[in-house]
RNA sequence: GGCCCCGUGGUCAAGCGGUCAAGACACCGCCCUUUCACGGCGGUAACAGGAGUUCGAUUCUCCUCGGGGUCACCA
């Protein structure tokens, strides 16, 4: 079989990572098997169109690392691949059911059916269309349409019997027919409605394969009335479960979670997201859990997929985030890191190779997302002298106010006669100022340390900060903590 | 509320009649160590509840409970 599986998103606004997996899996599912991938964009809502919504849609899928072989820009033998330019090819489809009597013409407008069903609700029903139009002669039928009257087609849903469709992953999904409501073709202004186009164009465009969102797996039982109404062959439906913020509501952008764009813009690698995502409501069965696409692709099967809702969870996207920068190479890192270091301020440390093989050196491990970084480094820049004298005070190092004081009244004038401020000279000279004086490492480094950065985590240690600050500022912060030390004595 | 779906540690998740019920994240402890992080080692922690079926249920059935979805001229 050509595997054919589709992408339709409605151009509304942004990609939430929801329907980004949706958008892998129906496109790892083409991929596995050799087929084809096809971008459909699903307009028919004129009043919900946003611009620029579907270069969103391009540019998501880009970076993401899925192409597509058929699609609104790229073209391809079942187009046009935008609903809305599909606009005439539904009529002639609703009205050959009207004809074979699996729908019919309704003038019930939108009002007299707010009314009516309020009237219903107000006694605790539920509404459902009343078939108020369906034995309607076709006579009056041709008058009306012929007067101007607007009106939509229904589907004339069977009064009795079982809907019904098979699901790839929940197997047998069947609903009685008076549960159904005969639900609208084609709407006033011509567009077809949601469901109707998605039959057709499911059909027209030869899907194989409908992955989608578990929220039509309710009304999916009324698309295979239509599908065998037609006569036609139904696809096989995968519907997949929600991504969810917790254990009671799923991810929303209106609610705050962070689309695709947003969490790039945070500085996670789409390569991260992708993998993590991926691991959402499928397993790959085994214990594997670093994916490259290419694996992703010969990994994937539908019998890994989940019944149950997952909770996103942020901390382990960040974790997996952090693993995949670790593996990056340290010129691939420094070049990634590099805007960071400069929104900073400290762009004009990184300069010389040397100082980028530190950076690599101490923020490499450290960095969990990009975004991170300016917030770990930028006490480099600016020294916030206001930090706690107590500071210098820390018991696993054996330092207090007194211990500080000495070690800093020694240490000062020894780097100040340093001849090579490099971090080989820092070493040898701190470690052997702690031997001779018989301290621990930890009693000489860490008031060096504090009084370098005001703080008590830094990246790097005390030699590392001592050498990317550069003599000048390095011995001028040190100088100043020991004054800080002096005016508390 | 009707209908549909789901229910293994805090989270993801393996399991598909017989297991001491994997693994990962998070958390805790220890080691390494120049703080933190990385790395190494170890630990806490789960089959929603109740009836069945069966020699035997996490696994099959039913009920209860809990959660989600859906009931639009939205998709």
């Amino acid at each position: 079989m050509n595997v054919r599986t589709r992408f339709a998103p409605s151009p509304t606004g942004f990609m939430h990572v929801g329907n980004l997996r949706t958008a892998l899996y129906a496109w790892l599912w083409a991929r596995k098997n050799g087929g084809s991938f096809i971008l459909r964009i699903e307009d028919t809502d004129q009043a919900r169109l946003v611009e620029g919504a579907e270069e969103t849609v391009y540019r998501t899928l880009k970076t993401a690392g899925m192409d597509w072989d058929e699609g609104p820009d790229v073209g391809g033998e079942y187009g046009p691949y935008v609903q809305s330019c599909r606009k005439n090819m539904y009529l002639p489809y609703a009205e050959q059911l009207v004809r074979s009597g699996h729908a019919y013409y309704c003038f019930c407008t939108k009002e007299e059916l707010d009314e009516r069903r309020a009237a219903v609700e107000a006694e605790g029903g539920a509404f459902k269309y009343d078939k108020h139009c369906l034995n309607m002669s076709r006579e009056e039928v041709e008058r009306r349409i012929a007067e101007g009257r607007p009106y939509v087609i229904r589907q004339n849903v069977p009064a009795d019997g079982e809907a019904s469709f098979d699901d790839a992953i929940f197997g047998h999904i069947s609903v009685s027919c008076s549960e159904l409501d005969d639900m609208i073709l084609i709407k006033a202004d011509g567009m077809p409605t949601y469901n109707f186009a998605n039959v057709i164009d499911d059909h027209t465009m030869a899907i194989t394969h409908v992955l989608r969102g578990m929220e039509y797996l309710s009304s999916t039982p009324k698309y295979n009335l239509l599908y065998d109404a037609f006569g036609w062959e139904k696809p096989t439906y995968v519907h997949l479960t929600t991504i969810m913020r917790d254990a009671t509501h799923k991810l929303s952008k209106r609610d705050g979670d962070a689309t695709f764009e947003d969490l790039i813009k945070l500085g996670y690698l789409p390569e991260a997201i992708i993998n993590y995502l991926a691991l959402v409501g499928w397993s790959p069965g085994d214990e594997r859990e670093f994916f490259t696409m290419n694996e992703l692709i010969q990994a994937f099967s539908l019998e890994g997929l989940s019944k149950s809702p997952a909770i996103f969870d942020h901390n382990k996207l960040r974790w997996m985030n952090a693993e995949y920068i670790r593996r990056m190479d340290a010129e691939a890192y420094i070049e990634r890191a590099l805007p960071e270091l400069k929104t900073a301020g400290v762009g004009a440390m990184a300069e010389t190779a040397e100082a980028k093989e530190l950076f690599v050196r101490i923020l490499q491990p450290r960095t969990e997302v990009f975004s991170d970084i300016a917030g770990i480094v930028d006490f480099l820049a600016r020294l916030d002298e206001g930090y706690s004298v107590e500071l210098f005070t820390n018991k696993k190092s054996r330092t207090n106010p007194e211990v500080c004081r000495s070690v800093l009244n020694a240490v000062i004038p020894m780097l100040e006669a340093l001849p090579d401020w490099t971090e080989n000279a820092l070493h040898d000279s701190l470690l052997g100022f702690a031997e001779a004086a018989g301290m621990k490492n930890g009693t000489v480094l860490w008031p060096v340390r504090i009084a370098m950065s005001g703080r008590t985590v830094t990246p790097g240690g005390a030699i590392e900060i001592a050498a990317l600050l550069g003599r000048n500022e390095a011995l001028r912060r040190l100088k100043l903590g020991l004054s800080k030390l002096d005016a508390e004595r």
